[in-house]
DNA sequence: ACAAACCGTTGTTGACGTCAATGGTTGTTG
DNA sequence: CAACAACCATTGACGTCAACAACGGTTTGT
């Protein structure tokens, strides 16, 4: 997973401008737009993070740790979102790296508490800007009160859907 | 989706109200809810379009053709932001449907203008509630005017994704 | 002690996006 | 008119990604 190939900024298409890209007119429905502007935000995201050789699950993943303190890797699997199985190699990923550490847990042998690590917590600190900037500019169009709208209601949709 | 933007502009992050699910604290980042969001969409999206063996991309084809009434795949591809490999497949399945027909533009024989079959407009009216019944599901926690203004704000910033 | 439930891990499958290459077609240039 | 470049639809390959099933190791309940 480590190994990319496309380079940072290699595509460029001839026009950009005018005319609103890939939606016309009925298109324009919220579930579609949500489903479409997720796929775009997945991207800008990763290509962001691509320089540090992570994507957006670990960052996530790191982000969470940043607030508990250890966790089990089923309460990650669970609070993210994302399979047991994705779990396992996100936490490779950054145990290699140094941003976490797995450790038994004391009462129960067949956990792992996953714990950030200090290297963790630098690059934290680092990245915290790359995805500002992405969402920055993801959400170009819209202002600072607009933004904070949007936030507020995808956080509204995002609670009562799968939990 | 081809160009860079550096707005150098200050975003607090403000915390969401309560903390339910998948996201505690920092991952409230509006970026990360719309990749998260995007993908629960998707899912529902699929899931409810199964019984009629097609995809989300099938319906928003069918639904970008009901707009134009006729456009070469080219045109599709551009214009849905999917690669033109993968509207061969999607123009192919809809034709052994019988949603849409390919014909030979009379202008230039390389082009095949796809048009939405009589069938198609059919499967287009009653998939229609399908689609609402989605994103009703997936917007249940918003009032109507929360779901408009969310519509509103997701439609900008689809609109302005590069320019 | 035994069975059921749980945790992390592995492997597989299917969908998706991107890129490279091909055959047929058009327009252009010399 | 002939050769060449650009274009369109199509196919194929490659890597990524998410969902599901299955497996050892471990704990809990009976």
């Amino acid at each position: 997973m480590t190994s990319r190939k496309t380079t940072a900024e290699p595509v460029k298409e001839e026009s950009v401008d005018e005319g609103a890209p890939w939606m016309k007119g009925l298109h324009a429905d919220a579930g579609y737009l949500l489903y479409r502007l997720g796929l775009r935000s997945g991207q800008l995201f990763n290509a962001a993070l691509q320089r540090s050789g992570l994507r957006l699950r670990h960052y996530a993943l790191l982000r969470y740790l940043a607030t508990v303190e250890g966790a089990a890797q089923r309460e990650l699997s669970q609070e993210l979102g994302y399979d047991p199985s994705a779990i396992v190699g996100l936490v490779d990923d950054l145990e290699r790296l140094g941003f976490v550490e797995r450790r038994p847990a004391p009462d129960d042998r067949r956990r792992r508490i996953v714990a950030l690590a200090p290297a963790g917590h630098d690059f934290l600190r680092d990245s915290d800007e790359v995805a500002r900037g992405v969402t920055d500019e993801l959400l170009a169009p819209l202002g600072a009160g607009e933004r904070e709208m949007l936030h507020v209601l995808l956080s509204r949709v995002a609670h009562t859907d799968g939990g």
